[in-house]
DNA sequence: TTGTAGGCGTTATCAA
DNA sequence: TTGATAACGCCTACAA
């Protein structure tokens, strides 16, 4: 099958022009007569004629669209950051192509390059969570491809990054279940390459030393493929409680490790027992039995300004030399999860 | 800023061949000369050569891409559905450009021009709850841009659909209810302009004409934005709630307005007195509190289904004359919030 | 004001 | 076995 467009050719052929003077026509080019003009802007308005967005990607070499690649779609943060990122694309006149990692290095190496050879104008990219090799990325960059970084950034690139303080909003959550009196508080998290492990990490890490508690590396569990395999938080929480030290209070570090974890927590019959906190963008954690203590970054926020920064970066006409790292303050939502004395609760029965 | 890339020319320069030349050793052809092969494929894999899509889909008019236009991406039947289209269109060599309609008619129909201006090979599309005008759709099909329907699907122009058995699911779950003796079964829907929605609420009545329950109006409420406007929602539920025959039990159409509605419930205070049965494809009703009895679509499978379908129908030399509308089967997973005797949740205290 | 020619990167046809 | 040329759809420098 086959599929037929009119072409500025036809146009042409029917009204015995050239296809130059159509072409300038068509873009209301001053050096063409009134009368030209009307004549063939009518007629393209009759068959319905649209210029071909490929051909014209392949003259001027930019096509006003933005790739972007995330490691999940099915995933509360990176569904509303993609929506943040199409509010501004759409409205500067950009198309958004989205991809998916799946975590793997491999899968985001391709997307990446079918994004380059496609000439998206610029790349958004939170990085999987297997990727340790950046040269591919770097190499476009040094090429000229735009490329703006959020939510999993890295330094090895000198470019534009925006991402959630998961520093403090780390350091937040873990302060709130000490001061909630849990004394063995577990940290269930992704990849250790991944910048925003780090980041909570470290965050959870101050909060154990402003308050005195020391940190134990035995309760600190990483999942690699950052939740994406089930049997990688199960056996995170098996090991946990199976360990010298059973932790009272679990904080996680992501969407999917959180919800996992608690799946395993009420198989284990643990769910009341355990304080929980964990990041995560689900819009039902009130709903949740116990409601659940979140952190939430602003997501549809990240999406918008990456995507400011990097039309930025596409439209501006010299080289860029100064970047920015933009860190977008997260939300501490605490409910009854976290609470130390845990009711079942009656108030809505 | 502008992004180089490395040509066929390029090569051709630098080794004193023919673009020609070049470019049949690229692809193998038998009429080179392996010496000269080698040469040329060494030399290409040094400087990193990789061919430019946007040249190829201009040459030949197809760009082994497929779009999907779905009303939203944050949304767990849509991401899962995409995994599943992804997963075929993948391994047979084709990428997927997502775009998201936000259920308007507008926007879908941008998408949808975009979709077919850039060539991409095919389309996915499920309907926007604001789509009335299929005629743009039409238009392209019957140019021979090959279209497979999922989910919300139309009659109006024929071509392989897949759906799942909204209809059944319906009548199940609606019926689950009557069983656990609720009377007063209401019903909140999607815009009635879709076929899921036709669909569901035909199974729902299916199955109180069956009990010989009379059919209520007054007991169905339209969300004409599919729940994107949490309003919709809140003014469905007050209406119910304070009309002349309240609700005993609710069975819902859509995965957000499932969600909203029992937000809404909770806020009543009405969540564990009233009974509860809805669409969604989220993985965390088990952790609902009550437990949430859901009607899952099989989204993965109608992904790959309507792949499979599409990819058949670029493919196929001929033209297809022949169509199917698969209907893939629902699951009802009951749990504690659709049962009469809602005691609290004492077993995981 | 309009037309001609060349080029964006690639491949197919024809000629050498 | 290799090379020159034209074509995909569009735009623009230059010519008329």
């Amino acid at each position: 099958m086959r599929f037929d467009t009119v072409t500025i050719k036809d146009i042409a052929k029917a009204l015995n022009f050239s296809t130059s003077t159509v072409s300038r026509a068509l873009r209301g080019s001053h050096e063409i007569s009134e009368e030209t003009k009307k004549i063939v802007l009518e007629y393209a308005e009759k068959i319905n004629y649209r210029p071909n967005p490929v051909a014209l990607s392949l003259k001027e070499r930019r096509s006003r669209a933005i790739g972007v690649v995330v490691s999940e779609i099915a995933n509360n943060f990176f569904s509303q950051a993609i929506n943040g990122i199409e509010s501004i694309a759409y409205n500067r006149g950009y198309h958004v192509i989205i991809t998916q990692s799946h975590e793997s290095e491999e899968r985001e190496k391709v997307n990446v390059m079918h994004h380059a050879s496609r000439s998206v104008d610029g790349l958004l990219i939170s990085l999987s969570s297997g990727t340790v090799d950046l040269t591919l990325l770097k190499d476009l960059y040094e090429k000229g491809l735009p490329i703006v970084f959020f939510d999993r950034i890295t330094d090895e690139i000198d470019t534009h990054k925006v991402t959630a303080n998961n520093y403090l909003g780390a350091l937040h959550a873990t302060e709130h279940l000490i001061l909630q009196e849990f004394k063995k508080i577990a940290h269930i998290t992704s990849s250790p390459y991944l910048s925003i492990t780090k980041e909570r990490l470290q965050g959870y890490k101050e909060a154990l030393d402003k308050h005195n508690i020391p940190f134990n590396e035995a309760l600190v569990k990483y999942c690699n493929h950052g939740g994406m395999i089930v049997d990688e938080v199960e056996i995170a929480i098996k090991e946990l409680f199976n360990g010298e030290i059973k932790p009272d209070a679990i904080f996680t570090a992501s969407d999917r490790i959180t919800t996992f974890c608690l799946s395993e927590l009420k198989k284990l019959q643990l769910k009341k027992a355990t304080g929980f906190a964990g990041f995560t963008n689900t819009r039902v954690g009130e709903l949740f039995d116990p409601p659940m203590t979140v952190v939430q970054q602003p997501a549809f926020e990240i999406g918008q300004t990456a995507t400011e920064m990097l039309i930025q970066m596409i439209e501006s006409k010299r080289s860029i030399t100064e970047f920015e790292t933009k860190i977008l303050d997260t939300k501490l939502i605490i409910r009854k999860s976290s609470l130390k004395d845990k009711k079942p609760d009656l108030t809505t029965v």
